[in-house]
DNA sequence: TATCAGTTATCTTATAGAGGACTTACGAAC
DNA sequence: GTTCGTAAGTCCTCTATAAGATAACTGATA
């Protein structure tokens, strides 16, 4: 009807979703095609706010839903910035949950043991939403705490988006697995969901973490997502948890 | 200087916090006192407004806060509701992470073991900052699914928050455990921090969980805290994983 | 009595604008 | 050359107002 009120950017939506939603999914679309890439700086909030042609205080509803989100990092009085895996050396803690018992915080060591080409199982290829059979890359890393190990993990890879990864690359990047796939192949890690077991271990996973075989272990699997819930890992981990604990905040 | 500025509620404050995080503190602490019970509405938002002499949209602000805690519940239309485990039959999942491989989403049931009154432990007492040998509950429950044992926990609780607790009383009481807690003792379960290692079963524990002694087990410590972080309850739980699985959601 | 429409109360979203706080850069003064 | 203050840009907070959405209540009507 009155399709020319001064101030409403998109009121004609059928059913009823927030404009600040909507400008929220816009922002993301843009975020996933890269128009800023991670550790840039997005426009002004004002800028963004005429760009959308929505209130000032709308478009920063919006910004404030990424931020919860962890997709941008807001900093007062300079900017709002893409997220990254490459800074946040202490945010880095948002996905490793091993911990050691007495509290230290040092940053564990990564070590890769070996990296394969090879092809989906029907598990994998599930979880990563492939076709069984597809082309994958298998790693596999141990975690040391102070040169001791502690975590042994057998990562598997869509290949289509890890094109080149091999290992020599990986050692040559100095920083956080997450922050090489990001830098080196554009993959962002966003979310991840863990299902935990516990197990006895086998005979290569006591050589690897220094226990005797059938010791109990922490067995980990995490399925991580990118945009639009994407997922484009599958990580299954083993922990040896004598003097660490996996370390969990509920409510 | 200019003290009869029009639209400044408070503007006084020395060292600067916003004034929106004030009145979110003002709000916790009348939730603290029991100003309003759980399950019941607060003042509307104008009222609320009015009584801490604020704009409707930075009390607005301070509710999204407590909202995003978990302290209250909005319903459009209705009003602002304490949250409470008494309801909620989906959301108790919040404190519940232990699942079923097949993905069913049963409620467990729960099996009282054991009460028994206690001392505090040296351990027991530093977790829960009580003083050593200071008066404790020691509660042991199962947890069934379909019929199954699967996980075991040990409960510790200081006494003096939960005079008349006896095993009868919780028998009678017809819901979640945190909710008999609320509702019989007046202690709200807010947040908690849970550290999980993998050991191997003891005799006790294969036999309340029906697994071959030395069977790798998840071992849960929790401490959860009420308000101001204040601990009151330590637990320490056995899952048995061999259909069932912690599941965690990161990022 | 039962049902339906209107009213009211409430949360929810959006707009506009003013001023505060933080960071950085630049230029003047020493 | 160093230091300091100012200015600009940006995010941050708060106020004020209005209108949409949802749910409960009220009262008239069949």
């Amino acid at each position: 009807m009155d399709a020319d009120r001064p101030h409403a950017a998109a009121p004609a939506t059928p059913r009823y979703a927030p404009l600040y939603q909507q400008v929220r999914e816009m922002l993301v679309a843009r975020l996933a095609a890269g128009e800023w890439k991670p550790g840039e700086a997005l426009p002004s909030e004002l800028d963004l706010a005429a760009r959308f042609n929505v209130a000032p205080g709308t478009l920063r509803k919006a910004i404030d839903a990424l931020a919860a989100q962890n997709l941008v990092v807001r900093r007062q009085g300079k900017g709002t910035y893409v997220a990254t895996h490459t800074e946040e050396h202490a945010s880095s803690f948002r996905f490793l949950r091993i911990r050691s018992d007495t509290g230290a915080t040092e940053y564990p060591g990564s070590r890769l043991v070996d990296v394969r080409r090879g092809r989906a199982s029907a598990d994998a290829a599930r979880l990563l939403a492939l076709k069984p059979g597809e082309a994958v890359l298998q790693l596999r890393r141990v975690l040391e705490f102070d040169g001791a190990p502690v975590v042994c993990d057998d990562i598997t890879l869509p290949a289509a988006l890890f094109k080149g990864l091999t290992r020599t690359r990986y050692e040559a990047y100095d920083g956080s697995m997450y922050g090489f796939f990001e830098t080196e192949f554009g993959v962002r890690m966003l979310k991840a969901h863990e299902r935990i077991k516990a197990v006895a271990a086998d005979a290569t996973a006591a050589r690897l973490l220094r226990v005797a075989p059938g010791a109990p272990l922490l067995a980990v699997e995490r399925v991580t997502t990118t945009f639009g819930d994407r997922p484009v890992e599958l990580r299954r981990g083993l922990y040896a948890t004598a003097h660490h604990h996996y370390s969990n905040d509920l409510g």
